[in-house]
DNA sequence: ATAGTTTAGTTGTCTATACAACTTATAAAA
DNA sequence: TTTTATAAGTTGTATAGACAACTAAACTAT
């Protein structure tokens, strides 16, 4: 085994590198033309395709915009744009190193109302299955799920034990995801709500209302409301 | 010119739709092995080059995932993953159509708090610039805007016409984004963010909080707070 | 049986070249 | 002056080949 650890940055990676150093250093603003690939391919002394992958690589990250025949220039960033991770609460709260405990208090089948049944794509009053859970983050009360699966996507829902699988979980492995929307609001629980997260019924919660799509079927359709002093989405974007 | 337009897809992007067709239709569940590079390069007749182009793409879009050595499976979307865009308020509803205008409330030098100072990395007491506006959409207040802007980073910032431009727009143009970090939360509005927003001060408010950065300084410190009944952050996520 | 070695297979990177598709500036023609 | 053609420059796609880096299984020697 060699002493040294040689294991430069492979070449593509160098040419990235340079080109986002200058821009996040201001030296080439937005709207500013990016040298050409040839013109890199000589400053580096590497192939065109070298060259290629890696402004290509820049403009899929966003930090470039390149038109066929014209040219490439520094993008402007007129819009942050961030990804937000819809993630299993179970995984969440494992990842903070907290104990997370679910409290079932349905599992049932029941009529689709015309809201229910619109949305999950079936009759009103079709036969779809119900339940509703409480998430616990060391105990604490931390989200109220109210869901709807559609039986077609997954049949054996009622069967499941969710005191030690999450409704999510199960269904991301029973129905793989193909299509989801979800919209964030900020609402007031029921009373039902906010009895079990255990909060006044005029503290403000952050409610995620979810619909997932697996191939054929509108698999689910989810209501997850959290506590608004417990709980929040929050992400960040580099460069 | 000729009477048909051939234009095929790219061979890469027939690769790519028959993998991706073979995952949607469920044929190629989670964890199954894609074929290698070479079986896929003979069946379409391609290059390795071009098949690599494919997979690669799949790959950084989280439909299968890559291992040297070993070789490509069908992803576990084991989370969603939808990008949240953090726009201009006066792009989002001049895209519905509709008109924005705004009212400026204050804009002028301050001393920062000690929560401020900490935030946009300056001593407390410094000199800050401050500004609050609200955000009209048709008429109807939609948007209580509350920013502190670092002074190093825009010097001009307080000789500014918000009437006629958002201090994002005007941010993103004079002091280009390095960093972004936000959280949104569940939060009852103070009484000042509730008359302006002419709503009732018990009626629940998503509040963004949003801190952006330009190269070496922190730029901005924003609090924007929605009406929770006429606001609400949607995404959606496919394939 | 265990530990180490070899080997085949897979993905990662890179080259040199070629042609296609497109844009823009220049030159020529009306 | 306006329009049209030409040319040069740029990015998009694709090829055939090569070697490196890594994995997993098969093999060998202890």
């Amino acid at each position: 085994m060699s002493v040294v650890d040689p294991s430069p940055l492979p070449a593509y990676e160098q040419v990235k590198a340079f080109i986002k150093a200058k821009i996040t250093q201001g030296l080439w603003r937005p709207g500013d033309a990016v040298p050409s690939e040839s013109a890199l391919q000589q400053q580096f002394g590497v192939s065109r395709m070298t060259v290629n992958r890696a402004v290509k690589e820049l403009a899929v990250e966003g930090l470039v915009t390149r038109v066929q025949g014209s040219g490439t220039v520094v993008a402007h960033l007129h819009r942050i744009s961030s990804t937000l991770q819809v993630r299993d609460i179970h995984e969440e709260i494992l990842e903070r190193g907290h104990l997370h405990t679910t409290q079932v208090l349905t599992v049932e089948p029941v009529r689709a109302s015309a809201d229910v049944a619109r949305r999950l794509k079936l009759r009103v009053g079709a036969k779809v299955f119900h339940s509703t859970l409480v998430h616990f983050e060391n105990g604490v009360p931390i989200l109220f799920e109210d869901r709807h699966v559609n039986p077609n996507a997954t049949p054996d829902y009622l069967a499941v034990d969710f005191e030690n699988t999450t409704p999510t979980h199960y269904l991301l492995k029973h129905a793989p995801l193909t299509e989801a929307s979800y919209s964030i609001e900020a609402c007031l629980p029921s009373a039902l709500e906010a009895r079990w997260l255990d909060i006044a019924a005029s503290e403000p919660c952050l409610v995620m209302t979810r619909c997932t799509t697996s191939g054929p079927h509108v698999a689910s359709l989810a209501r997850l409301v959290y506590p608004g002093l417990r709980y929040s989405f929050s992400g960040n974007f580099q460069l």
